[in-house]
DNA sequence: CAGTGGTCTAGACCACTGG
DNA sequence: CAGTGGTCTAGACCACTGC
C-alpha cells in the first residue's frame, strides 16, 4: 500500500536508505513539496488528535518515534521542536515530551490576557467564578458561522462572571457546539475548579489549541451594569474570542466584557 | 586574550577540533551553561546593533559565518533561525539572511493590530497622516520611567491623528529620547512617506524590534473629541504601547486612542 | 546508572535564485 | 551554472531526571 506519493505513511520505510546519507526517497518533485518532517509532524499531529497521547502524558522517546516512523532522530526532532513552538507539545529535558495541556499549567488561564494595575499576579488571588447561566439554544446566524455550524443547531450558551478580589470583573457568553458537549450543565461547570479549558479536555476531549480575539471599546447596558456592579458611563473591553482545536475547526465562541479601570490587557507584539 | 570562560570570541578557535565530532571545548560545567549556538546568536546580535549589517542588507551566508565563528554551520544555522523567529532577520532561501526592516514590508504597520471590519486591508487604502505637534519637552515622572531615563531629561513628544478613508480614527502621543531622536522635527516627519518606525531606522539607527501593549476602554476628554470628530459618548481603545530596540532598551513610549466602531483590535492567542 | 532531551559536527543532497 | 538557504542522516557527547 505504498504509492508513489511523496507522503510516507507509518510502519513503510522510504523506500531507499541505501549507502549513506541524504538517500532519503521522499524527495518529490517540483509541485507541493513537502519535507519529511512537516510529514512526520502531520502523522504525530494525528496521533494527538486521535487520542493516541492523552493530555499530559508522555509521548514515545525521540529515538522510538525515529524508529517508528523509519527516519533518523534529527527529523523527528525539528517536527517536535515546531510542535512544541506551536504550544501542542512541551518538552522536558532529561523526562520526556509531553502533550500540553490547560490544567497543571503556570498560568491558570492561558488565554487570558487580563492583569491587575498592582503587578501582582497573585496577590489578588484565584478568580471566582460564577456561573449565571447554561442552556441550550438554536444557533443565531452570527453564532452559527462562527462555529462553523448550521444555523439553528443546538449550542450551549454560557454567562458567568469572573471576580478578582471580590469585585466583579469579566462578564462572559460562551457558546459551544451541542454534539461535542452533549451533557455539559451548570451543575458540571460550578463543581469544576480550575480553567474550563481544562474540563473540556478532561470531560469532553475537545484541546484548545490556539484562539483570535477581536478588541473594541463600548458602554454597558443597564443587564450588563447590573451583572458587573458599574454604572453605564465606565466603559469596557469587549473582547470576542474564538477558540479552535486541532485543524482549525472553531470550537467556541467567546464574548466577554473586561472591566479596566483595575486591570489591563497585556499584548506582546514581535 | 582567551580566558578559561566559556564564550568564544571572533576569530578564536573553540580550543579543540581534534579528532572527530562534538570536540568543541566550549562547553563549561555546572554554572550558567550556554550552548554554542546561543553564544553566536550573541555575537551575531552584536554585529546588528553595532550596525556592521544595515537594515534590509544582506548579512553573510551560513558558510561564511560558520567559518568566521569556527563552528560548523549547523551550529550558526539554529542561531539564525532563532534570530529569525525573532523577527531581527529574514531568511530568503536561495538569496541570503537578510536584516528585518519596517520599511518594504508586507504590512505597512508591524505593530498596529487595528483592522477595518470589512476585512478588506486595502480597500480603505493607505492611512493619511496629520502630525499635529512635535516639541521637545522635560520627561514627567511616567514617561521618564517608562524610557528608562531620568526624571527631567528631555524628550521629543509627538502629537499626530491617523485617518483611515478619510475618517480620523487614530489619535497618538507618543514620546521619544532627546538624544538618540536629534534633529527629528515635524517637518521630517510630515516629509517622510511611509512608517515612522522606518524612518527611525534610516535617519536615526533605531531599530525598533519589540514592543509590549496595555489595553483599556475609556471615554474621550473633550480635546480628545475635537480631534477624532467624535462625542464624548463614544469610548475608545486605549492602547500604551512601549517599543524597544536591542538588548530590550526602551526607546519609545505610545499612548493611543483607537475608533472602534468601524475598526477592531486583532489579536492572535497562541 | 540508564534514559531522555539538547548540542554539535561533517557531509551529502535538494530547492530556489540569479546571472 | 554557482551560490544560497533547506533537509536529512549518522554518530558522538553533554545536561538533566529519577531510580
Amino acid at each position: 500500500m505504498n504509492t508513489a506519493s511523496p507522503s510516507i505513511s507509518e510502519s513503510t520505510a522510504p523506500a531507499s536508505a541505501e549507502t549513506g546519507s541524504g538517500g532519503s526517497a521522499v524527495f518529490n518533485s517540483t509541485p507541493a513539496f513537502s519535507p519529511l518532517y512537516q510529514q512526520i509532524k502531520v502523522l504525530i499531529l494525528q496521533s494527538l488528535q486521535a487520542g493516541e497521547w492523552k493530555p499530559s502524558a508522555a509521548i514515545p522517546s525521540e529515538m522510538d518515534l525515529a524508529a517508528r516512523f523509519k527516519v533518523s532522530q534529527g527529523t523527528v526532532r525539528k517536527a517536535i521542536d515546531e510542535l512544541a513552538a506551536e504550544n501542542l507539545l512541551v518538552r522536558r529535558q532529561g523526562k520526556g515530551t509531553f502533550v500540553a495541556t490547560h490544567a497543571e499549567q503556570q498560568v491558570q488561564y492561558r488565554f487570558l490576557r487580563l492583569f491587575p494595575d498592582s503587578g501582582d499576579l497573585q496577590s489578588e488571588g484565584p478568580a471566582q467564578r460564577q456561573i449565571i447561566d447554561c442552556k441550550r439554544v438554536r444557533a443565531p446566524a452570527d453564532i452559527a458561522r462562527a462555529l462553523a455550524i448550521r444555523l439553528g443547531e443546538s449550542v450551549l450558551q454560557v454567562r458567568r462572571v469572573l471576580s478578582f478580589a471580590a469585585t466583579p470583573t469579566i462578564l462572559e457568553d460562551l457558546w459551544l457546539p451541542g454534539a461535542p458537549f452533549k451533557g455539559l450543565t451548570a451543575e458540571r461547570l460550578r463543581a469544576y475548579h480550575g480553567p474550563m479549558y481544562a474540563l473540556f479536555e478532561t470531560e469532553f476531549g475537545v484541546r484548545m489549541v490556539r484562539a483570535e480575539e477581536k478588541i473594541r471599546a463600548l458602554l454597558p447596558d443597564a443587564e450588563q451594569c447590573a451583572l458587573l456592579a458599574i454604572n453605564s458611563q465606565t466603559p469596557l473591553l469587549s473582547v470576542e474570542r474564538t477558540a479552535f482545536t486541532y485543524n482549525d475547526a472553531p470550537m467556541e465562541l467567546r464574548r466577554g466584557l473586561y472591566r479596566t479601570d483595575t486591570h489591563y490587557y497585556r499584548n506582546a507584539l514581535n
